[in-house]
This record gives C-alpha cells, sequence and structure tokens, in this order.
DNA sequence: TGCTTCTAGGTTACCGGTAACGTAAAACAA
DNA sequence: TTGTTTTACGTTACCGGTAACCTAGAAGCA
C-alpha cells in the first residue's frame, strides 16, 4: 500500500540506493534517472519514513525537544513561536513539553524525548536536577538553555538575567521617590526564575537604604486573580506600601484592578509594577510600568543557536538578549 | 559508549529478546531474570531507542502531531495544554506546528510530520487542501480536527461552532436593545473561523430585523493594537453604533481602550462584545460582555478521542464541547 | 595506445528494536 | 507412568533507509 525506496527502485529499474541519492538531491546519476525516479516517486504518492532515515543515520535526526515551564504563560507561547519559525524553516520538527517549574518533570520529559534521538533540546531555566544533568550528558546532544541566563551553562545558553531585572526595577523605583516598596509573587516554592527578580529587588531596595517592606507569595499560578488577591493580602497585613513589584503583568493588572476596585489612585497613592511586557500593559488607560522581556527574539536566537551547532559552526556559548525597563504611568 | 538490548543481554547472560519482555513489562521470564535485566540496565544507564522501536514496529508509534492557527494565541496556549497533559500522562510525545491560518501552511507541515509516522494528528479547523486530505487518507492514521466542528470530520471532530457564537451574541445583543451593531475583526482573509463568528452575527441580527451596520476587517494580528486601531477606524467611517462586536477579548480590550480614550462610556453610549473569554475580560473594572470557550476541555477530549481511537475503543466521531456566552458590563 | 580519472551506478552491511515462531525442561493431569 | 500443558526462554527475520565500498564503461590525456 504504501510505497517505499525499494517499489520505486523496482518500477525505475535502478536501485534503492539510487533512489536515495535522488531524493535527497545528491549526485551520481544521470538527469533521465533523475526525472523517471522523480516521476515515480510523486506517482506512487511516496512519503519518505524518517523514522527509518533517522534510526539508520546519525545526520537525519531532525527533531528537536523543547521544555518550557507553563504552555499557558503568554510569554512563552511567543518564545515557542520564535523557536518554531527558525526551526520550520529548516526542515527540524519541534517536540514539546511543559514541566510545571518542576525540574523532577522536566527530567522526566526529558528521559522520554531522549529516546527518541532528537538533535537537540532547548530548555528554559538554568536550574536541573542531578539526573538530568547526567542524562544529557550521556546523551551528549546540543542542549539550549533559555530564559534565565547562567555563566556555566550545560552547553549553550540565551537569555538575560532575572536578578538583573529585579535589580533594575528596584533602582527605577528608587529613582522615582519609591521608599516602601512591597512584592506580589506566585508559585512560592517553584518559579526559581520569579524567585530570582524577587532576590534582585530586595538586594537592590536594601542597597539604597530602603529596604522591601513586605512581600506576598501566593501558591497559586500567576494570573490576574492571583495579583487582585495577592495584593488585597499584602495591603491586608500592613497598609502602608507607595510600590508594589508584582510577579509578572498579569498580576500587575490584576493589581490595578484591585486598586480601582478599592479606589487607591495609581501612581499617586501607590505605585505598580510589573514584568514580562504582555501586549495588554501598553496599552491600558494607563500604561503599565514593566520590564519588556524580547520573547520571539529569544526563541530566535535559541533555535539559531542550536541549530548552528548541529551545522558544526562556531557558536557563542553565551548569548545575552537584553531586556528593556518600559516606565509606564502605574510607577 | 550507548548502551543497547544487546549489550544488557550479554552481561546478563541472556537473549536480546529477554531483556525486551522484562524492559517493556510484559511477560515470559522469571523474578530472578526481571531483577538481573533491570540491575544492570540501570548499572549501564540504559536509554531505550524508541525510534528504532518505531521504525521496527507500528504499536511503538508514540508521537502525536498538533497543528494550531498561531503559538501566540492566549486560547490555543490553553489548548495545547491541554493534550500535552492528557498525552504526556499516557507516554505520548507531542510535536507541534503553526500554521499562520493557512491551509498551504498546514498541508506543508503535515507533509513533514507524516514522515515521523506519528500515531496520530490533531488539526485546528476544518478546512484542509485537497492535498492534505489526500495524504491523510494515504497515511489512514486518527485525525481529530478541533475548535471548529463539522458534521464531515475527515476522521473524528472536538469542538463547537463558530456560526453559532455569532448568532448567539447577536441574539444577546438584541435582547439587550442593541440595534446598530457593528464589528471589528483581523485576518480578514485567513482566519475563516473568525470569519464564521462574523456571518453567523451578521446573519442572526439580519433576521432579528436590524441588520449589521458595518464591518472593519484588519489584516493585522487580533491584538489589542488591532482592536483599538480598528475601533477608530470604523467609527471614523460611521458614528452610529450603539454595540460592536469584536473578533476576540484582546481585540474587544483594545476598544475599550479606545473608548476610555475618547470618552465614551461604555456601555451606555456603545456596547463591546469579545469572544473567547480570556482571563483579563472577567477581571477588568468593566467585565467584558464575551464567550467563554472552554479550551483546555477541548484539549483534553481531543487527546482522549485520540487516544481511544488507538487503542481500538469505541469513539464518538463528533464532540461538542459547548461555549458559554456571558454577559458582563460591556454589552 | 595505454593509463588514469570520472560518471553512474550497484552491493553489502548495519542501525536497535520487535513479532512470530520454535523448544527444552518443568509442572501438571489422567 | 505417560501424555499434555505451561514456563521461560532462544532464533530468525524484518522494518526502510543510509554509509561505505565496489565496479564497469566512458571520457580524458600523454
Amino acid at each position: 500500500m504504501k510505497a517505499n525506496l525499494e517499489d520505486i527502485a523496482r518500477a525505475a529499474g535502478v536501485s534503492k540506493m539510487t533512489v536515495s541519492r535522488v531524493l535527497r538531491g545528491g549526485s551520481g546519476f544521470s538527469d533521465q534517472t533523475r526525472e523517471k525516479v522523480m516521476d515515480i516517486a510523486s506517482q506512487l504518492g511516496y512519503v519518505p519514513n524518517r523514522l527509518a532515515a533517522a534510526f539508520g543515520s546519525v545526520q537525519a535526526e531532525t527533531l528537536v525537544g523543547m521544555c518550557v515551564p507553563r504552555l499557558t504563560s503568554g510569554l512563552f507561547g511567543h518564545v515557542l513561536d520564535g523557536v518554531d519559525r527558525a526551526l520550520g524553516r529548516l526542515g527540524y520538527q519541534l517536540i514539546i513539553g511543559a514541566n510545571d517549574h518542576s525540574m523532577t518533570e522536566e527530567e522526566a520529559w526529558i528521559r522520554q524525548v531522549v529516546s527518541w534521538r532528537p538533535a537537540g533540546l532547548i530548555l528554559s531555566g538554568r536550574n536541573h536536577t542531578p539526573g538530568t544533568i547526567g542524562l544529557l550528558h550521556a546523551a551528549s546532544i546540543p542542549v539550549v538553555e533559555i530564559w534565565d541566563l547562567t555563566t556555566r551553562p550545560i552547553d549553550m545558553a540565551v537569555g538575560f538575567s532575572h536578578v538583573d531585572c529585579g535589580a533594575e526595577m528596584a533602582r527605577h523605583l528608587l529613582s522615582r521617590g519609591r521608599r516602601k516598596v512591597g512584592y506580589v509573587g506566585a508559585l512560592a516554592r517553584s518559579d526559581v526564575m520569579g524567585q530570582a527578580r524577587l532576590e534582585g529587588c530586595r538586594d537592590e531596595l536594601a542597597r539604597g537604604g530602603h529596604p522591601l517592606v513586605d512581600a506576598e507569595m501566593l501558591h497559586d499560578a500567576p494570573g490576574f486573580y492571583a495579583g487582585y488577591y495577592g495584593l488585597e493580602t499584602l495591603l491586608s497585613r500592613k497598609n502602608d506600601f507607595d510600590a508594589v513589584y508584582f510577579h509578572n503583568d498579569e498580576m500587575a493588572i490584576g493589581g490595578l484592578a484591585f486598586c480601582q476596585a478599592r479606589g487607591l489612585r495609581v501612581p499617586d497613592d501607590i505605585g505598580i509594577a510589573g514584568w514580562g511586557g504582555m501586549e495588554a500593559a501598553s496599552i491600558l488607560e494607563k500604561r503599565l510600568t514593566t520590564t519588556v522581556v524580547p520573547t520571539t527574539s529569544i526563541g530566535k536566537a535559541a533555535a539559531e543557536a542550536l541549530v548552528a551547532k548541529l551545522k558544526g559552526e562556531p557558536v557563542q556559548t553565551v548569548t545575552f538578549v537584553p531586556t528593556r525597563l518600559v516606565p509606564g504611568d502605574t510607577a
């Protein structure tokens, strides 16, 4: 039913190998032979079997695995898009997985994916289980760690520093005269990158002489509701803040909604700052003060680094993709 | 370097086949043999080669392909999440691709993915090129079409009717006394599903005796900016609307921002309605009137239908997953 | 003319699993 | 005790492509 190389070969009166050469656009055959083979291939509706090709030859491995913390995050949607566009153009297929910010989940996913002998992997974050490290080392395939930069990547890294993001926002708030800053976060235990932003902010505020007043860490997903209720909780504990830094923009917008509901004037009574740079943040009646993350660029850069490595081209081990603090009307 | 079945077999003093049986948890070996094999396998750091397994046996194909219109859409992020969770639990790997609402792109993607002999495919939408249809027919693998329901699916379908969504919103607007309704859309040529909502709305309004006044179709991506400027354009042509239905929630929120900027009171001066049910829509100071789409459920249902089919269990060909019109404060 | 090189192929072995079938010994039944 | 079934394996062939190597004839060259 399904034609394979042998069927084409038989019909064309040549050998399997010649058909393989023709279909892969190699050399060592006449124009006449090529035309005949191509004709018959399309006539038989030949669909190549990449499983067989990849199995028989390392060169033909064109699967790339990518693991993100959450598929429902708007930011990672853009990263995925960047990766997919860059890879798709080059004939690679993208296998994805989500790890819920858990290193153990990540390891489990990698264990599955590695058995498909992918050409490379893209992981999110710099923290991995020892099992993961060992597995990747043993598999010896190219790996790009994105999102949170590390100077000692497993293989390659593309991203920025979450600590610096937090510190930069702290400096911005201080420069605007804010002195009593609070923080509302989410995924307290699992999201180490959000934690890094908090640390960066906390340290920089302390350095500036106006330490962080209080932080409310929720355990929920970092969405609008979490921002709304997180701010409510923070203020109920101690109602003396002149600015609040949020885990991300969605939560910050939730916080804005809470302020509106309670009649708190932003930025006069309280400043609100987010992180991530979602499109919604810039079109609100009051544009949100936030850090814009070049999501698509990171995805593109990661894919390109991976492909370069696969082609044996020289690759920069660590690629810094700068974020941009965009002062809005809210802080 | 990398151990395979044969290495384990040699070390354990048994045959390759016995090792295969043990590792797959079959039967036909003693407890003693199993323990020895398991021990040696973990000792050697054995990583199975699914490429070989899938190549040698149809049963071992555990790749599932999924094609979405855009990876950057918040809604599809949730669908992907639903699919990924359901499939991941069962040991399937998800290969994704985006087609930019283009049937030709979809065909190109399918052509690539089919060569990996996936166990099944999940496609978005009911419209496909003849080439796609032929390809899928020839490959004879399970296919689930999601998002826009059709009574004649290629194989299986999970979703709802976009025409009905539009019609339902039209009835809602009429019931609230709206008589001069406009529409602001995006991706004019390519997004047939948005087009279907427009058609449904247009027809129902006409049936109700108050036909659609005007529609502004942008060619941009359906985001906040597009909503903002789309509404501006619509109103600049003819400033006589008492409600505007948007392509989706992001655009509707952009429209709300425009109203706020121009001092238009919502819903008094003008009603605003969206579609999709993004979380942001429900936490705005004025909750957006919209149609909530059960994204995660659709993903989950699609994955489950696919797996059921793969296991040879009886499957419902068409699964209707109802949307829910949620009247907010804006229309 | 004799030698070399090139062209257009063909042959063979192999990648690492799995299905299908075969078989000796042990357990069991009559 | 003898025939039958079960258990616990082993053997063989095969999936479909590719790398590496081989070869006959043609073309080029001195």
